[in-house]
DNA sequence: CTTTGAAATCGTAAATCGACGATAAACAAA
DNA sequence: TTTGTTTATCGTCGATTTACGATTTCAAAG
């Protein structure tokens, strides 16, 4: 809508969620798996492994950049992408606070939904 | 675009995406861990927590509910929610999975970026 | 049956997303 | 300098998201 509320939240809350929507999309989350297996990191490999267009590709890679997740250097006529160390060091420790919070499922098997 | 590609990636690309989509606005992760701190999760005490109007917070909570992060049982007149352990149960390991693929930033203080 | 809450849904509007082709920019090599 | 290759950006389109108020639905009382 036109005004987003996002400012209402805490820092944590919006980099965390800032995040997990850059791993929204399984195109970007293929993407990062791609980046973590090779190192070879350059772009126009991503565009063959993916199902999509070069533009699109580049797209998904900056947002990727934006997050924090994944860095871009220029190697003469090509980029070279790769994971961001310190990046996924944030979002390791956010989504950990975070899962840990959350529940785990029963150990029995007859693990009843029961919510309230 | 018109034609999401979201067809093109694997059945575990997509539900990790739709899992990080779902936590991917701040107002959804401020639920998600209110309704982990306190087990009263009535949709109204979470709409008085909230900068958000009901009719906006109770969208929120569909959505988390699509992600099968979050159950909804109906108490008399009002709805009681709650987390979905079985939900989170995928989520902990798609997640976690990913997270382990991922660099860990190095361990001497002098971490140098270098990406290829 | 009617009233009274609470929650969901509807309708709407602006903003953003996802995708593409076309174009521009950057750079190495000729 | 020009050419060729690679990537980024622009413009566009329809779909989706975010948000709200208004309305509807639903369950419990009265």
């Amino acid at each position: 809508m036109a005004i987003h509320k996002r400012a209402e939240f805490t820092a944590d809350e919006q980099r965390l969620a800032a995040i997990a929507k850059a791993l929204g999309h399984p195109a970007r989350v293929a993407i990062v798996r791609l980046l973590a297996q090779r190192q070879a990191c350059v772009c126009g490999e991503l565009v063959l492994e993916l199902p999509l267009s070069q533009s699109t590709v580049s797209q998904h890679l900056k947002e990727l950049k934006a997050a924090g997740l994944v860095q871009g250097e220029v190697d003469g006529p090509r980029v070279c992408y790769c994971l961001d160390a310190a990046g996924w060091a944030v979002a390791r420790r956010l989504l950990g606070d975070l899962l840990v919070e959350m529940p785990v499922a029963a150990l029995a098997p007859t693990a009843a939904p029961g919510c309230c």
